[in-house]
DNA sequence: AGGTTATATAACGCATTAGTTATATATTCT
DNA sequence: AGAATATATAACTAATGCGTTATATAACCT
């Protein structure tokens, strides 16, 4: 059962408070309920709520039932897009810059009969 | 040289916005002066200028200067950080999964003598 | 039924963000 | 010197984010 790729601007909004990605660090010793997660902040059960709101709304937790307890799971797909965003463009980059080494180390040799510049 | 992991905050702050991430990319294909950069989008140049700001606060991109001009440049060290920080995480949610995968397993085949839980 | 526990929601305050327009500061061109 | 260009800054507005406390909802326990 895939989800549906959960926005970017989610991940990346989600991820950019701390309180949250320790409370995804938390989740990655395994489930945990609002009050654990919520126990080693010095912040309000409320306060934790609506992180959980946040993290859920990216897709990065889900949440279950059991009881009056609603466990949270942390979940890793819309993080393998994530990264696969940072990872292309960071490719991109690279290949830019060696192609502008390339360039200045032609024009550095002198213009040749093959160069294409000029 | 290593950057304090506070930093890990104003990159996925930068991260988070669309028209940043759309800038990035656009600094893929090299250097760009703010005008340039301004010109595919819907929005004032003093908004553009706000949007550098960030980037440059996250050091994703760096500007110089060549006359009235101040060229755009990317970086990737941040991207770098933030990248592992996201690995990091997999790996250590999918670690989390494998083990319980494994304690389930063995709950199913019955305890045994070298069971460490009971 | 009544009390306790786990979580969610409402209402609020305050700081920050993302945009705007108007203006200032450099730099270049004639 | 004066006009034009590239960019930055200021002042403002509207929306959003992150926290609070108080309260509601739901499940559990006697």
């Amino acid at each position: 059962m895939q989800m549906p790729p959960a926005d970017l601007d989610a991940t990346f909004i989600a991820l950019a408070d701390p309180t949250r990605r320790a409370i995804l660090a938390r989740l990655a010793a395994g489930e945990a309920t609002v009050m654990d997660l919520a126990a080693p902040f010095a912040m309000s059960q409320p306060a934790i709520s609506k992180h959980l709101k946040v993290l859920e709304h990216a897709g990065l937790v889900t949440r279950s039932r059991d009881g009056q307890k609603r466990p949270v799971r942390a979940q890793t797909e819309p993080l393998k897009a994530a990264t696969s965003w940072m990872e292309d463009y960071v490719r991109a980059l690279e290949a830019s810059y060696q192609r502008l080494d390339g360039l200045l180390e032609e024009l550095q040799a002198g213009p040749t009969s093959t160069d294409p510049v000029n």
